[in-house]
DNA sequence: ACACGATTCAAACAGACGCTTCAATCGGCC
DNA sequence: GGCCGATTGAAGCGTCTGTTTGAATCGTGT
């Protein structure tokens, strides 16, 4: 669709960078190939290695890229000052559907799915642009409501438990509807696992606040205070 | 090690199985190639076509022919005269070493997860060979902590939390020591993470107990004393 | 001893991959 | 206009992939 007479500068670049962005976060970084990239964005097969050197370069611009996005850290601040337990909802439904969403600028966390079975030499760049920031705000959320230490050895086991939830539930997709074949999408479905999960990190949270004090075993009774920074 | 004058039938199809194991669960199907396969069983290149037709059909070869271990039923039948809180614990700590542990048979898991990422042909095998009898017996043993019924969505769901903490430790495991470089491997490490996912599931199944109330459906043994209604 | 079916081997096939080459084309500047 | 640097285009490079081919090799039954 190139009008005869106008290449302006860099649009060909940006329409590469949204055309792969879209194909790695479907397939992969292995699985995409540039040919793929390239006819998406009506671009010549030369045009990544031209724009980003080769294949590599392109997937390192997107992640980089996503340093500008600072949305992520203003949702964390308007996180971190609700009530842990709301703000723990909220983070695992915005997580859930960043994840699920194709469209919008939340693909790059479908990248960082990819990332986790499959490393490329980019992960130290995927865990910082995209996965510290998130992990830096649930681990607030969840020493709050467990009482532990933000930066305690049980603080980021936790906070993984709650990501392993979120992102397995949305990768292994394909697994359940084979496993459960009785339950097929319908509206509805999304709503009531992300409730499931808010509902099951609580109870896990609530399970760790006894050891905060003292690795004791102690019955984790009805809620307590949940801010007491006590050291482990 | 073939003798001179010896090759016995099927010798090599027997090495080729047990290369392609080993290749596929590190690599993935797409990730394997056949000549590192063949390389591997020390058989030439063409020894996967002839004796399996194709790569697809050597790896499902290999799941088909897990049919055969029953192990894992004979295991879960001494899970579940356990105690229900004893038995998850048995239960998490068997797959998540048996997750970790490429040597052994076990190296059907860890193919397992290369599907959940990248699924293939195969993957109706994978879920009945490997994924469902495991997700059965978690299934009952969750239903008896979280005293709903076997076959209903919520305890579905709640076993599926318990799966996604487990292979999401395991897999995710060049990301974490990315993202906690305080933490290095060492002596305790993967005993300090089951520990954290055995408490932090009781936790979440406790949590659900309180759902359970529209099917009743007595808590087991354990002491069900604290059970607080939890909305939320 | 001989032929036969089963198996292994080296070699090569077609296709896809990432990437390079080099000529053609564009807007901007003297 | 005439040149120039930046960009695009079509073609092809070398390599790797899964797979096929056809001849060599083996043990075995006769």
């Amino acid at each position: 669709m190139k009008s005869p007479g106008a290449p302006p500068a860099d649009e060909t670049r940006a329409r590469l960078l949204e055309a792969a962005t879209a194909i790695f976060a479907e397939l992969g970084f292995q699985g995409a190939t540039t040919r793929m990239i390239c006819e998406r964005a009506e671009a010549n097969a030369a045009a990544v290695n031209y724009h980003f050197g080769d294949k590599l370069g392109l997937y390192t611009e997107i992640l980089k890229s996503s340093f500008g996005d600072e949305k992520l850290r203003v949702n964390g601040q308007q996180l971190l000052e609700m009530e842990p337990e709301a703000a723990l909802s909220e983070f695992i439904s915005r997580f859930f559907y960043g994840l699920l969403n194709s469209d919008g600028k939340q693909r790059r966390m479908r990248i960082m799915g990819h990332e986790l079975s499959q490393p490329t030499p980019a992960l130290p760049i995927v865990v910082e642009q995209i996965m510290r920031p998130q992990f830096t705000i649930l681990t607030e959320i969840v020493s709050r409501i467990a009482g532990s230490r933000p930066e305690s050895r049980a603080t980021a086991l936790a906070a993984h438990s709650v990501i392993a939830q979120v992102t397995q539930y949305v990768n292994a997709q394909p697994m359940l509807n084979l496993l459960l074949p009785k339950w097929p999408a319908g509206p509805g479905k999304n709503e009531e696992i992300v409730a499931h999960i808010i509902k099951f990190s609580l109870g896990g949270l609530r399970a760790l606040q006894g050891d905060a004090a003292k690795p004791k075993r102690a019955a984790p009774k009805a809620a307590q205070a949940l801010r007491r920074g006590r050291e482990r």
